[in-house]
DNA sequence: ATTTGTGCAAAACGTTTGCAAGGCG
DNA sequence: CGCCTTGCAAACGTTTTGCACAAAT
């Protein structure tokens, strides 16, 4: 945790960025969550009592996410979803279209996969995003006694 | 393609719904078309030749996706790019963020490894996304002369 | 005749931006 | 001090919606 946010002024030193009080704040928010996080969610945990704008939310994502910090994923919702990837290897997700709960898998098979497509194609590799729509085992019992969902 | 338009009559007609002229226009174009396309891009290729609202482009999109006529991807640009999958089977996109470019590729080995792991998640499989992010051959070789995007 | 579909314009949504003021190095 | 960052509010682009009218079965 304290190793991370290390890392972030060494990272941010390095590209002649600043440590700001905002930056703090956001980044150890995100740092000492395990779940997969909206902007706007973000923005209502720390407005409050931090006095964050929403603007320096946004701002501050993208910074995360180009310095490698967080992973965003965009599950079709019409808003992206973040993650803090500190200490985690990259993996794939199922996502329930009844409750929005995400289960996460491992994907180093996958992974093998797509780079192998990926130099028959000459395509160079930046992220990759593997998602899984369906119903989780619970919301599938529900579906089964009152259905009417997507 | 004359089969798909008969599938869809009945399809709609199962489920009560019209089979009418604007929805014949939209799904003549789609199922002519090979490549992904936005709700935008639909709208401004029908709506002077063939008179067609915005908004019942949008709602017919959905009709068609939720009778599994279409596939919707959200690529994480905040539009989302559907994809008419006549004769198709499923498969995974390099999406090149230099171009916009979307290379397809199959995905039965990572099919079957997605379907061994939703079993032993209990996860009940609807649908997913394979989205590889990077660039194609053609804007890696300008982004070495000439860099600066992301 | 009944019910579903359409068009329009306005609203909603998440996100981005311009600019003046503030703060870090 | 200079440059980067912030906050605000307005702008943005896509998608959704309410409602009155039109059209399909």
């Amino acid at each position: 945790m304290r190793q991370d946010m290390i890392k972030l002024k060494e990272e941010l030193e390095l590209r002649g960025l600043k440590f700001t009080r905002q930056r703090k704040v956001i980044a150890q928010k995100i740092f000492s969550m395990r779940k997969h996080f909206t902007a706007e969610e973000l923005y209502s945990m720390l407005r409050k009592k931090h006095h964050v704008s929403r603007a320096t939310i946004y701002r501050t994502l993208d910074v995360l996410a180009s310095m490698g910090f967080v992973e965003v994923h965009d599950f079709g919702q019409g808003r992206r979803y973040y993650e803090s990837i500190s200490g985690k290897t990259s993996h794939c997700h199922f996502i329930c279209t009844g409750c929005m709960k995400i289960i996460e898998f491992p994907s180093d098979e996958i992974k093998d996969i797509i780079n192998r497509m990926a130099r028959k194609h000459n395509f160079t590799v930046n992220r990759y995003s593997i998602n899984v729509y369906g119903l989780c085992e619970e919301c599938a019992k529900k579906m089964k006694k009152q259905p009417g969902d997507a």
